[in-house]
DNA sequence: TGATTGTTCTTCGTATACAGTTCCGTCAGG
DNA sequence: CCTGACGGAACTGTATACGAAGAACAATCA
């Protein structure tokens, strides 16, 4: 039906795996602002796609808390409010503490090395005022810590909660502002010191300041 | 195609949930032991329905970490390791302190009204040696405390964490121990009396010791 | 005006078709 | 007897079509 290999449709992901990042994708940009109505056709038109793969993803997407699928109504736009937003973030000041320690305690030397390059480059892009990129950086930051942590089922929590948390600021504050880089800088000094004790409690204070930057950007802005 | 009620389809429950909650049963239960092999259309006929909704449940078993999918070979039932149980009690043992503590603060006295219901009956049936029915009851209580703990993030991560965890017990012993009744009695107790510090504290210990008595249960018998 | 009835849109489930992979058994050759 | 190539079977991945049922909304009628 459609091998153009300008639409989504060329790589031997399957299809749906990628209709899943695009809508993701989608949704945390805000091209799909909290409560669309996501019809699947109107999906499978979008990504050039036949309605199946569409399907499979919703479920998916639903399940990651994305979307809102309402019997026989079909799928909207989960619409996040301030009661969301402390729900997650007690939720992560419980787990990305232990992230941070469990990568303090396991961290190899290469990752190490891959953590400083990037708050470096974050350094770097904060000096060049190019706010995009270093939320980006910080993001790559935090899920890379994720990842050392070598706890999957953490990792992949944690990542979830993350993303939502994004969205929210991109949904109230055009880019989030960069969070301090001095904290940063310390979380990684103590995974390199493999001090997992003050990995924690960076971690957990660094949390602390973002729940409380996220509340005064979103308390007001959402239902 | 199917309507006959001696299968699962009867209620207005879409059939994809229908056949997720079947499979996630199967799953745990047993019946699909782990490597098995889940063709699309196999799944179909056991569950007496089409491809379509075997394959919506399929990903959201995936998202779950039920299955594992192999690209172009299809599903299998996964395969927890013991190292997959340590990971899982690591971040249990972060929530489900968390959920004591909300529950706590939060809980109605209707709440503790069902609690001690439920402790009450685990106790009846401890005495009765009935020793599957106080698994169910103390699963009940732990899921009931989730969901008072009043955030649905938490309550939704937990469940699918105690859920796996049920999982390889049943896999290891025939019947898991019926842990400390004592235990429960004291984390009601703390709900009930609004004591958040306390509530975390007996859960935080309460998890200590199924960690314990899963780890005697599993570190010999699984790869 | 207010209740009822159609109409339409959309999801939900089924059925079917087909291409591309992967698997597996067979069979020829060493 | 072992090895390796070949070919068919099995299965996924994807697309498409169709019928049924529910929900929303507009039109009709009392």
């Amino acid at each position: 039906m459609d091998t153009d290999p300008g639409k989504i449709g060329a790589q031997h992901l399957p299809l749906r795996d990628q209709v899943l990042d695009a809508l993701r994708k989608g949704i945390i940009s805000g091209d799909y602002p909290p409560g669309e109505r996501l019809t699947e056709d109107r999906l499978a038109e979008d990504f050039g796609v036949s309605r199946n793969p569409v399907r499979e993803a919703l479920r998916v997407a639903e399940a990651e808390g994305f979307v809102v699928i309402l019997p026989r109504r079909g799928a909207v736009v989960a619409s996040p409010s301030s009661a969301t937003i402390d729900d997650i973030f007690a939720v992560r000041e419980r787990l990305e503490p232990l992230a941070a320690r469990l990568a303090a305690e396991r961290a190899a030397p290469g990752d190490v090395t891959t953590l400083r390059a990037l708050v470096e480059r974050a350094r770097l892009a904060t000096e060049q005022q190019d706010l995009r990129r270093v939320a980006e950086l910080n993001s790559a930051l935090h899920l890379q810590i994720l990842e050392i942590s070598g706890n999957p089922w953490l990792a992949s929590i944690a990542k979830a909660l993350y993303l939502h948390v994004q969205w929210v600021f991109r949904m109230t504050a055009k880019e989030r502002a960069p969070h301090s880089a001095d904290e940063h800088v310390k979380l990684v000094d103590a995974i390199e010191a493999g001090d997992g004790d003050l990995a924690e409690m960076v971690a957990l204070s660094h949390l602390g300041a973002a729940s409380v930057a996220a509340h005064e950007n979103t308390e007001s802005r959402l239902p």
